[in-house]
DNA sequence: AACTTTGTTGCGTATAGTGGAACAAAATCG
DNA sequence: CGATTTTGTTCCACTATACGCAACAAAGTT
């Protein structure tokens, strides 16, 4: 394995909740050699990629970190928008927001706002999973061709998040519609009773396309009200997508039915 | 030169005015051969730090840097306090607003919140220069014992942002006092007239420090407005110094006249 | 004081990364 | 539209680098 996988592997260790870790740990999460770690953990130090703390020899994120985030931001200007956006939403409806990218044919959940609703659906930042298991990664996938989302995939799709697999056609089929109508829904991991429904918003070039999503109970929301949280967000959506010229969004779409 | 060298080498190649970047532009910015650069920035791609559009060929900030950005502040609780505070006084005085960490003996700038008067200090996100040489570099060595700070420079310290050079006792001198009356103030770079003062915050543990700053031009304040900008900061700071329970803040602080 | 647990250092080996040059593919230009 | 520059990829031989193992050191536990 190559000296940047392992770093890069390194740097997965860390979550929001796991903020400081030791070489052994390390070393046995990624099954690496305790020696290795050390040395690399220590280069990263230096490089400004981990900080140590002098007392418990242990590491946390360094201000590297930061500066490459603030960067990811300033590149993809959208995500503020769409982060506020969210923010709002999750405020007005008390549901969960999710905020996620595209990598290859997975979905990368990059932030989540936790709603006010007793049941709630965490989402570790930094989460991958199939993007065909989620509303939002379906948005996303809509907006690739046919040929690319093929790629991607097998003929049968099954994830631990998904109650009942389907098949690629069965998707492509589904796309098809997305396109249309702008959003997608879906239910959430193998939650019963537990729905979602997901946009993407792109931006004036080829920008990568950033999506976020509102997941909501069944059982708590009446049909009245689903409406409206789809009719906020495809509003919502469509300002931050004339905001950055996306063309999905400068045009007209055609409504669909819950 | 080892590979994570090199990569992080090409991850500070961008900048929040250079945010996309080919092969060959890295490549004689660093001066390393053109075939490593292309493989490594390829590799870097296909784990996430670099993203590529298609079109232009050329490689933009990937997903990964963003989870990492999130992984700093989550570690880091207090930096959302302070940039949120900066924001506030920014808004509230029209000065420029600095935030940055301390690295060995360097000052690196983490964000800037730009102000409403029409002279503006520009620091790019990500640029290091000696601590020494400015009001929050000063602000965050005096949380560091004398000794630290003697490792890090020589007896005679002399920068291009500083107008007139002066030894490391009196630097020593001058932190004693910046840690009995809690602030910092210095010169802006080499700017005539330009002046700021610097806080520097901790956390509870020995989480690193954090400092911010405001930048105003002496011309343009009344000693009065002087004092109030300063009584401001320290205020700000010594709230979110006690929310952190930082020790430096939850007890008595001197007066210092301006 | 014995015993985990955790981090660092040497060392031989083999792999992974390097620069140079040749090649391919765009973009630029006359 | 063909010639020329610019830009990115591939191949290859060489070497440096990063690897695992094992021994060691250091801190925390019992």
């Amino acid at each position: 394995m190559s000296t940047l996988e392992n770093a890069v592997a390194i740097l997965r260790c860390f979550t929001t909740e796991r903020t400081e870790l030791g070489v052994s740990r390390v070393s046995q999460d990624l099954g690496v050699a305790k020696s290795t770690v050390s040395r690399l953990m220590k280069q990263m130090a230096e490089l400004g990629l981990l900080a140590r703390d002098a007392e418990s020899r242990r590491y946390r994120a360094g201000y590297l970190m930061f500066q490459l985030g603030s960067l990811y931001q300033a590149d993809l200007r959208i995500f503020d928008l769409v982060d506020e956006c969210v923010l709002r939403l999750v405020a007005a409806t008390g549901h969960t927001g999710f905020i996620g990218v595209l990598d290859k044919g997975d979905l990368v959940s990059l932030r989540t706002h936790q709603g006010a609703h007793p049941v709630r659906y965490v989402l570790e930042t930094g989460r991958r999973f199939p993007a065909f298991a989620a509303s939002l990664g379906k948005a996303l996938l809509a907006r690739l061709s046919d040929d690319d989302v093929r790629a991607f995939y097998p003929q049968r799709l099954e994830s631990e998040f998904l109650p009942n697999p389907f098949t690629l056609d069965e998707l492509i089929a589904e796309l098809a519609v997305i396109r249309e109508c702008g959003w997608a829904d879906a239910q959430v991991g193998s939650i019963p009773g537990a729905r979602a429904v997901g946009v993407a918003i792109g931006g004036a070039g080829r920008q990568q396309a950033i999506g976020f999503s509102l997941s909501y109970r069944e059982a708590s929301v009446t049909g009245l009200q689903r409406e409206q949280i789809l009719a906020t967000i495809l509003g919502a959506a469509r300002d931050i997508g004339i905001r950055t010229g996306d063309p999905h969004w400068v045009g007209e779409w055609k409504l669909r039915a819950i």
